[in-house]
DNA sequence: CTGAAAGCGCTAACAT
DNA sequence: ATGTTAGCGCTTTCAG
């Protein structure tokens, strides 16, 4: 069932068809119902593989993400996912598992054409095959939007968070309540992100006038097992920190793990205030004071940046030509995690933890 | 650049070209040199879409998941991607958000023939409409592959888990622990999944001759909220139950973050068994007992058995031909949270959650 | 306002 | 072993 069959049975051409489905107007509206008619018996669908060949533009996106299983992303793609049905396109997702030669393999792919724009977090800041690959892509008239992390060096549309404000506010909140010794489990070194919010950790430490001690800053790569290495490392200091403010919610996990293991009681026996929020957590006895951001909301903008240049190409308007990056506000959200009794002298005794059955412990 | 700027620049008409490229034999040697030699030079890529038009087959599979934001369906869609990855697929990736009407939308459209094959956790196992979608998917020679949920009445490819088992496994470690009075929190009555861990619950009951209280069975629509509130509902019973099963993930968090409010220690005051692990939970005082399923296995399996409908699509051998439907067992991990103090008559005193610091609140 | 014809890039049947 | 031709389903000049 084609568009020839639809043709012929209304008594018309093929294009008068074409140009009823894609409402063109110069169309005569006695034709225009008589084609209609035909079509609203067979269950007829233009093929949209067909009309891609034929136009030369698809309607579906990429995405590529560095970790489905990561929250972080499914909220993204979620965002992406609803402005995509909307507006009737449709996306693919590529994992490429934080694996450079996955990521350029993937990009590699998109360069036939088969996609209309792509969004993607890319694994690092600093690669450069990636980098040339999105600008080549960018050229070749499929726009492209970043999520999150940064390209160095590169000028592309983006969605990003202000990463450097919240961390800061994120360590200012540990040192309203107290703290001096503060620990970060910082990101990786070649991401934007995890540069930035160690720079927001420095700030606050800075503008209070605590002094940096580098002991103090361990790198978790935003990963959980990573991150649970550096929270040993760091409680096992001859002077272990009081606090520690951890870059992303994987980061989080794997510090809350050892301190769990440890048998200290956050927000008691030591402190902790995270990068992005851990819905999991609100029912449990860790009420960790962390970061929040938009992250479906990033989805969604992204998406519709990627619209937006569908419309108006870049090259159609060289010179007045504007990226569209954007950073969208997060916020800290207090739940009491930022607090301990042992710097501000108020501990009272032993560790809770050693008593069984009186803090996190329950067995 | 196309085929034909290949063929000319190799001297050969395109559809050696096409030959070349798809590796077809009935090449001399020396002229599949000479065009892999042109295309060494030019970075030309094949048009996958014109590729598609003129077989009629795409490399697109589409994956439809109720809840984008689950991390059970972001590891069913890290297999699916994994293996896609690995057999040069791309997944169209669809969050139908638990809306039917989405659901049949997006079905709707995948009739044009835009994807090769379809994985689908369909949002409800009686909807009468999703079911004939998919059949006329089916019928058109698209294979349909479920996964997790299945439809009823209907004979479908699919991969699966032993929820009644492992349902029934789950309660049964929680009689072991000496509870008597034992609740479910129930998942919809419209899906598989919640029919059979339901059954399950029922099975280890009567095998170790427990009567069945109609009062602990609350529908919590394997939603938080819902399980919030279906929580509460158990524990203003005039007579509580001492434990109970949770049909899923977040069946288990809405049930935790009610029990948290109350001050209730899991593994004490309370006990608590859940369908389906939740790696946060590790990194707290919560350390939950659950059932645990291959869950990225059965997505990538789902992509498996996809891939072999390509090659052997059922009209062929209609006689022989044979559903593929696969169920994956589960296991249970013991934690700890199915254990009870006061059931085992070895409580002590008061809640601990009432006394400030002592278990699960820490402020 | 409508239709004929060409073309999007590739593959496949049918020669040779 | 290679080339010619037609065609996948649609859109789009270009004529009328």
């Amino acid at each position: 069932m084609n568009i020839y069959d639809i043709a012929t049975e209304a008594g018309v051409s093929p294009t008068t068809v074409s140009r009823v489905l894609n409402e063109k107007d110069n169309v005569k509206d006695s034709t225009r119902q008589k084609v209609l008619a035909v079509i609203a018996g067979k269950e007829y669908r233009p093929n949209p593989i067909a009309q891609h060949l034929s136009t030369g533009d698809s309607r579906t996106i990429a995405f590529l993400a560095p970790d489905i299983d990561n929250a972080f992303f499914s909220k993204i793609l979620h965002g992406i996912s609803d402005y995509a049905y909307k507006h009737d396109l449709s996306v693919s997702m590529y994992g490429t598992d934080e694996n450079l030669q996955r990521e350029h393999r993937i990009l590699e792919t998109l360069k036939s054409g088969v996609v209309r724009g792509l969004i993607i977090t890319p694994i690092s800041a600093m690669d450069k095959k990636t980098a040339s690959l999105l600008r080549e892509l960018k050229a070749s008239g499929i726009p492209v939007v970043l999520v999150d992390r940064d390209i160095q060096g590169m000028n592309f549309d983006g969605v990003f968070s202000n990463d450097e404000k919240t961390a800061k506010e994120a360590v200012r909140c540990l040192i309203d309540a107290g703290h001096k010794k503060i620990a970060i489990i910082a990101g990786s070194k070649t991401s934007k992100p995890g540069e930035n919010r160690l720079t927001g950790y420095k700030a606050a430490l800075a503008e209070a006038g605590i002094a940096l001690r580098e002991e103090y800053i361990v790198n978790g790569f935003f990963h959980e097992k990573e991150s649970y290495e550096a929270a040993k490392i760091l409680m096992q200091l001859p002077d272990p920190p009081t606090a520690v403010f951890s870059s992303n919610n994987l980061s989080t996990l794997g510090c809350l793990r050892y301190l769990w293991e440890q048998g200290l009681c956050i927000g008691k026996d030591i402190s902790l205030v995270g990068f992005d929020d851990i819905r999991e957590l609100r029912s449990t006895n860790i009420q960790l004071t962390a970061v929040d951001r938009p992250i479906y909301e990033m989805g969604y903008e992204a998406m519709h940046i990627l619209m937006l240049r569908f419309d108006q190409p870049e090259e159609r308007s060289q010179e007045n030509y504007r990226l569209k990056r954007y950073t969208m506000d997060g916020w800290l959200i207090k739940r009491g995690s930022e607090k301990c009794l042992l710097c501000q002298n108020k501990y009272e005794g032993e560790k809770s933890g050693n008593q069984s059955g009186k803090c996190c412990r329950y067995y």
